[in-house]
DNA sequence: CGTTACCTGAAA
DNA sequence: TTTCAGGTAACG
């Protein structure tokens, strides 16, 4: 469910919540101890015991808790994972697959109904990390940058934003909702880019993930906030599951089609395939401008 | 590279 | 009953 902009809106609700806590004990749900991915919880239990939370991180789309012990609780929702932060009497949520006991008799829940999501304990952030590309939000993130990640790839440049090496945070809403901004087909293969569309493509990114941060993420089946609450980004998607409804610019009907196995939306009018442009012809178009 | 598996519930 | 789902790792 929850890409950068979702994950990025649970850490700053966590945040104050947080630091500062005390961990009391750490227990995983019978039936959902694949979470930990083979670790044992009473062993993850024995060493966060005790142990204060000093701050609360996000790398693409995982959160991390970091610990005075110089550890990390990392985790991933993956589709369907929630955090609630509640107090101990708060009823039950259907679906708990792990909880984090605090002091002042709170709690951290992982509520996940399908099981994928992870949590990891380690030293060292990239531990539990694979290869990531860079932040699309920090400076790092240049067209340069990106650029890098697509030269030379002849995958669907809607395949290539969600590949976590080249970008990482992009999940299936927001490469939808960046191709779409950038006028580009989400066929259309990564490393043909031209300098304005490349430039495009990274405007849009940035672009569609602070919108959704600012919107709380989006809410389209079971992404809620630590909270419960839902975002309203959802209310401002331009082509993401909006199949044969009108284009906000030009009215024509948005389609949807499979690409890389995942759903994609985008509008046939506003990302048109483009028309194949040979090196001579840009070549003689730069001496012509004189560029 | 594309496809499949991992899970479970909601929607078609 | 069948299909679909915001993600990723492991296949062939």
């Amino acid at each position: 469910m929850p890409e950068l902009p979702e994950v990025e809106t649970i850490r700053r609700q966590l945040e104050p919540l947080l630091i500062g806590r005390t961990i009391h004990s750490f227990r995983v749900m019978p039936g959902a101890e694949r979470l930990l991915r083979g670790r044992a919880a009473t062993d993850i239990d024995a060493q966060v015991r005790g142990c204060i939370i000093t701050a609360v991180g996000r790398r693409g789309k995982y959160l991390s808790l970091r610990l005075d012990s110089d550890q990390l609780i990392v985790v991933h929702l993956r589709m369907t994972g929630s955090l609630r932060y509640r107090d101990a009497e708060h009823a039950d949520e259907q679906f708990t697959r792990a909880v984090v006991r605090l002091d002042g008799n709170r709690e951290l829940r992982f509520v996940d109904v399908r099981k994928f999501g992870t949590i990891d304990l380690v030293e060292r952030l990239e531990d539990a990390l694979p290869t990531l590309g860079p932040e699309p939000l920090s400076d790092d993130f240049t067209v340069d940058a990106l650029w890098n990640a697509l030269r030379g790839r002849l995958v669907a440049v809607k395949s290539a934003l969600l590949d976590q090496a080249n970008v990482a945070g992009i999940g299936n809403i927001y490469a939808d909702e960046a191709l779409f901004l950038a006028h580009l087909h989400p066929e259309c293969p990564a490393g043909s880019l031209r300098p304005r569309e490349r430039s495009a493509l990274h405007a849009a990114i940035r672009q569609v993930l602070e919108q959704g941060v600012a919107h709380g993420g989006a809410s389209f089946r079971d992404y809620t906030d630590s909270a419960g609450a839902a975002g309203a980004q959802q209310y401002y998607v331009r082509v993401f599951r909006r199949t044969d409804e009108p284009c906000d610019v030009c009215a024509a009907a948005i389609r949807r089609i499979v690409v890389g196995g995942r759903a994609t939306h985008f509008c046939p009018t506003c990302q048109p395939v483009r028309q194949r442009t040979r090196q001579v012809t840009s070549k003689r178009r730069r001496r012509e401008t004189g560029a």
